[in-house]
DNA sequence: GCCAGGATCGTCT
DNA sequence: GACGATCCTGGCG
């Protein structure tokens, strides 16, 4: 993978990251669930223009871009997009596949289940915090593979996505199907290839 | 199992 | 001064 994989649709990108394998020092998993937020988008980030926040997502692709929720937690993005074009892939989910006892012990959690299964876990998981804003994804800590094995060619279902007020209603919820590590299981989704 | 409530702070108006 | 791209706990059935 190289930094033109993220120069690509926001959606297509969201799509493929499905099945890749993040890693973050000791900390891995396979990415099991994603969002799509493109410029035009009234809940991205960068939609009201460049502010010293977003500032990240107006840059060149294959950058983090995260930022603190509720005041709580860290959220994990990944740039997409030529420069100019401000776009990101919201991490929400992986299923945990190195370092689990250091998950573990960063969490306070036991449940394989509830170490990743969250935008705001995974972050406290891989220990990503704001000090990884603007990060390179192609150098340490960060380490992204294609998927590999079972994963190659995983089935991918799309939703609504989820915690956001405005634009709601737009499918670009991105998940593994049958996965019991997504955030949120739900009924009734369309499938894609 | 479901739901309500609270934690907590950087960013923007 | 208000608002979140969230998570956990406790109460109730």
């Amino acid at each position: 993978m190289n930094r033109s994989y993220f120069a690509r649709s926001v959606h297509e990108v969201a799509h493929d990251l499905i099945g890749c394998r993040l890693a973050v020092g000791p900390t891995a998993g396979i990415v099991v669930e994603a969002e799509a937020y493109e410029a035009s988008d009234p809940a991205c980030h960068a939609y009201i223009g460049k502010t010293t926040r977003n500032e990240v997502l107006f840059g060149p692709p294959g950058y983090a871009y995260v930022y603190l929720s509720y005041g709580i937690h860290s959220l994990l993005n990944f740039v997409t997009e030529p420069e100019g074009t401000a776009s990101a892939v919201l991490v929400r989910a992986l299923e945990p596949t190195d370092g689990i006892d250091l998950m573990r012990e960063r969490r306070g959690q036991e449940r394989l289940e509830a170490l990743c299964s969250g935008p705001g876990k995974l972050a406290e998981a891989l220990g990503v915090d704001l000090s990884l804003n603007r990060a390179d994804l192609f150098q340490p800590p960060f380490e992204l593979d294609e998927p590999t094995g079972e994963w190659a060619g995983v089935e991918v279902v799309t939703g609504p996505r989820i915690g956001i007020t405005k634009a709601a209603e737009l499918p670009w919820r991105y998940s593994a199907a049958r996965n019991r590590f997504v955030s949120r299981p739900w009924p009734g989704l369309t499938t894609t290839v």
